[in-house]
DNA sequence: TTGTATGCGTTATCAA
DNA sequence: TTGATAACGCATACAA
């Protein structure tokens, strides 16, 4: 148990040498030879001596460290998210400080206060449902730290953003269940003012034009994220006059409460009713008929956000971000739920 | 754009103080009087000033910085665990720095030698499946860093471990199913040197004896910890001329193994099968029938391992790590997958 | 109540 | 090749 932390200067004074001259040698300096460099090491070791990432970023004015803030950290897409920004900066020798702004624009705040503060050399950010202003962000940025949204972002600010292609997604789920030959589709959304629920919404739109499909304005309904919400809807559309004869729900969960309720109204998936949902949660491939699901690759979306900020640093180093949209693809989780057999 | 970072010495100079009196007035140092103190504070707000961590932990020897180590991020146990441990640390003002080690000794030695670099004062680990050795763990110690382990954790080390009580949660889910009816229970484990699978198997044991149960040897099995090997079990005993009438196993995901064997087999659950499943996995609740399981509140075993760092720090500041052991408990989530109607 | 001086551990610059 | 020095930004002991 050492009372003191071991420093260069220890390391210096047992050898007789001067702490730069340690620093180098530990820094691989090219000034130093070999042998000398080695007799520093051999001695730093010996004595359990640790680099102070504190001091030495204080000093180069760069923390190596990056910072990300998400709505929940165990929620699964941020999970991954997360676990793909940890990959990437631990590859580049970068720390990371994750902070949730559970959904608080306060917390949210706080929060890039809290990096602000730790001097982290970026930002990687996924905004909280109530986060309408952006003051915030750009306060982040005017302390000269690279911003990266991901997944939610706030239009107005420039820089980089990365994105699920989910206008793409929701278009091709769609085409999916048209050459499953499902007939009518409806489509259960999430709040329009989030970006990627409306371009989900779209997507979806698109689709049915392209096959000239008409559907009823009743099938097409935003803000019904909540599983109970979407089975409600679920029950009053399959209990209509028209009802539709397949899904697109924007999440998994919605898709879940579409099963439910076609169990109870006795309505067989997939002979009766096609179902595709979005996320693919872990439950997507163990529910029975197996859920066909979007992937959003959120790892891989860690991984492009993270890296998008390393490359940036190596080539344009010093330049402000450029404003740049990376769109991550989504893979189509083609499940039983959307297996009708025959066509037409 | 600033292109300097505003220090103390910058709101200094524009009030005509010095930079230790505007130290003092932004902490709250009782000698600074409150309209000198607001003054400064205000100056700082308008020249959006933001206090420098670095430089401060640097001169004061804390980070206030906790790290911690898990196999991976988003793994559903260890990210609720970690927006525990987010929670508390957000309450007391610290920052979380994250590490995964995926599993492998040399990236939890990596993580933990970048902890060491980072000042942490505190690390939280649950160690890989493949550490066996404790070196790295004690270095943290002898760095000054207080060492608390959760869920996996190092015998031999001195120092707090959080555990979930998973001997008493297995014994109370094999009690359930005995109550419930069920008269010959197999167990289906995990890795036999890994703490909590052994408890669990000795919870087991303890619920069997009591009931003067008589278990065939084949019923009790240990490393079927996958999925599919699980399901490969549950056939080969539902098969065989003494089949069990319930399964407790150590994760959901084996439960689904039998659920999926039963299934083949056109055994029905929970008529003439019980089973119960340990993590409570989103999925449990959505499967038909809807799996008991045994829910290891694990976001609250976060709360409690950051907090068991806070409370040591302010009452026993100095001293080491008392070697403790504190026990989180877990509750039964009794569902449908044990409902067989009738006793007997 | 206010200010001065010093050091936390590192590294870059410059000089020897 | 080696070393002295200053600086990063802050907070504390001490002096005024």
């Amino acid at each position: 148990m050492q009372k003191k932390r071991i420093t260069i200067y220890d390391i210096a004074k047992e050898l007789s040498l001067s702490p730069s001259y340690v620093s180098k040698a530990l820094n691989d300096h090219p000034s130093i030879n070999d042998a000398a460099r080695e007799k520093v090491k051999q001695k730093a070791k010996e004595l359990n001596y640790k680099h102070n990432s504190l001091a030495a970023n204080l000093r180069n004015g760069s923390s190596k460290t990056i910072g990300v803030i998400v709505p929940a950290i165990n929620q699964r897409f941020f999970s991954d998210v997360i676990a793909g920004i940890e990959e990437k900066c631990n590859q580049e020798g970068h720390s990371l400080i994750i902070c949730q702004s559970l959904e608080s624009f306060e917390l949210e705040c706080k929060a890039i206060d809290t990096l602000i503060r730790q001097n982290v050399d970026c930002i990687l950010i996924s905004v909280s449902s109530q986060t309408k202003t952006m003051e915030h962000l750009l306060n982040a940025q005017v302390h000269d730290i690279s911003l990266i949204q991901f997944d939610r972002c706030m239009e107005d600010i420039q820089g980089i953003k990365v994105l699920n292609n989910t206008f793409d997604s929701a278009y091709k789920a769609t085409k999916a269940m048209i050459d499953a030959g499902y007939k009518s589709i409806a489509f259960l959304g999430g709040p329009a003012h989030i970006e990627t629920f409306s371009q989900r919404k779209a997507g979806f739109l698109k689709a049915i034009e392209e096959a000239e499909m008409l559907i009823p304005y009743v099938y097409i309904n935003e803000n019904v994220l909540p599983m109970e919400e979407a089975k409600k809807m679920a029950d009053k559309l399959l209990s209509s006059k028209l009802p539709p004869d397949a899904f697109l729900t924007v999440s998994d969960h919605q898709a879940l409460g579409v099963m439910e309720s076609a169990e109870k109204l006795g309505i067989s998936i997939p002979k009766d009713l096609g179902l595709f949902g979005f996320a693919n949660e872990d439950f997507s491939a163990l529910v029975k008929p197996g859920l066909s699901s979007v992937d959003q690759m959120s790892k891989q979306l860690g991984i492009s956000a993270a890296s998008a900020y390393f490359e940036h640093k190596k080539s344009h180093s010093g330049t402000s971000m450029p404003d740049e949209v990376i769109y991550v693809d989504c893979e189509l989780r083609i499940r039983d739920s959307i297996n009708r057999g025959s066509k037409g």
